[in-house]
DNA sequence: AAACATAAAAGGTCTGACAAATACAACAAT
DNA sequence: ATTGTTGTATTTGTCAGACCTTTTATGTTT
């Protein structure tokens, strides 16, 4: 006959009382910008301690739910959801999992060539004269010769994020700038060679060309080129990696 | 001549602490399931009060990093990153975003569109037996026309998520959840009648066919005509929902 | 050997207080 | 009259110490 009320409740009181705001965030029935109660006022109409609301609140604060300031107009308030926070949120938890080598190398790169294909049809599709020129702004500082390798490897990032962005296509851009962005850490072991910077900054300005000209197969090919041929470079740099530290695992 | 040594710091103590573990924690000088020293050595080790450290410890456990348990046994310890984690993490996010409609129906429908086909090529190249059949025990549910309007969704929630786990990669996996479980809370506005039911099924079908077949193109093409099929549907939905409210916004 | 009771360890919570930041009002000086 | 200063109230941030709850190890009893 009992009904169960015990062991419903899953975690302690923080969780239980994180849960209970979160749900009223993402219902709506707190607006976004709109000021909580205090923690003192929280405290007592949920009835427990204020150490114990201000974990919950630190907890629904690491989720970018809400922010809290100092001051007589101080307080907690619910988060606006950013696209950037978002991505980047996204971002931290791609990254984690990359570094810590839960994906081979082979289907990253898979991965990235294909979508990053598909990017480039869709981008030859929307892009804007915009768009072109933060392509042809990387390619250029890609030109210079004395560009250090770490910026060199930031720029191609941008190259690459700026093709995305042509796309104009908000969820795929989300997604995309995850899988780029967590690809860092790895394509940063590479050492471009002048010899190897001058083949990739002349497939950027093919890829640019394509789309700029609207030729979607075209620049889709060119891209499937380029990351393929990133793919054949990490295979190198991973061999050299394994012949110094033999039995060296993902550290 | 002062060197701004303030400023230099943002945050609290707390925020301090959670950042110092963290980086600890991603550089890998603490490793996978390394118990950390307990909350009170904790506290006496960085000079702070112990419900600080906890609430430094309760934003690493919202970030999936550490979890605790109880007991003389008890104590905190690092998690491993797993992909099913990252997934609903992502997925969260993913779900916000979309939720407070901060992205337009049509993107989304476009995107899903493209990079469902895309998964449907890779699909049909690597899709193992257990895949298949996967697809093809949701599409047998999916025929059941006394199943509910919620458990068809479901199941054609599953379907999609099937195909992409037939790609076979891991980095594509976790991107595509992502973007089709941020879709549901949409496609559930959907009521799908006994004729787009079964318009619904066949199209599974025949993805499923063409990626048995390993015919890529054609299984790309086809997800392509679903997807798109599914655009008209919404929009039919978004045009009565407005209809009924005029000034609706998206609550 | 198995079942049960006991104690210790660790996280979870509570109480009450003080510290620090900040908006705003009142006031003083130019 | 405008500007700078000071005070004060409000709210989050931190602290200290205590007690509660859960979990496990240990030892006792049958």
């Amino acid at each position: 006959m009992s009904l169960q009320y015990d062991e419903i409740v899953r975690g302690g009181l923080a969780r239980q009382v994180a849960d209970l705001i979160r749900t009223a965030i993402l219902e709506g029935r707190l607006a976004v910008d709109e000021r909580l109660p205090t923690e003192e006022e929280l405290a007592r109409r949920f009835a427990i301690s204020r150490p114990t609301v201000r974990e919950a609140l630190k907890v629904l604060a690491a989720q970018n739910l809400i922010r809290s300031r100092r001051g007589p107009a101080g307080g907690t308030f619910v988060n606006r959801p950013d696209a950037d926070g978002a991505a980047r949120s996204i971002t931290d938890t791609a990254t984690l999992l990359v570094g810590m080598g839960r994906f081979d190398i082979d289907e990253i790169v898979t991965a990235r060539m294909q979508t990053e294909a598909l990017c480039c049809r869709l981008a030859a599709q929307n892009r804007s004269d915009a768009d072109l020129a933060a392509m042809a702004a990387e390619i250029a500082l890609q030109r210079d010769e004395a560009l250090s390798d770490e910026d060199f490897c930031a720029s191609d990032v941008r190259f690459h994020r700026a093709v995305v962005q042509a796309t104009g296509n908000g969820p795929l851009q989300l997604m995309m700038h995850a899988m780029i962005e967590s690809f860092i850490p790895i394509t940063n072991m590479l050492i471009y060679r002048d010899h190897e910077r001058r083949r990739t900054v002349a497939a950027h300005e093919r890829i640019r060309a394509a789309i700029a000209a609207r030729d979607a197969e075209t620049a889709a090919q060119l891209m499937r080129d380029h990351v393929e041929g990133m793919r054949a470079l990490l295979d190198q740099a991973l061999a050299r990696r394994n012949a110094d530290k033999p039995r060296g695992g993902t550290p």
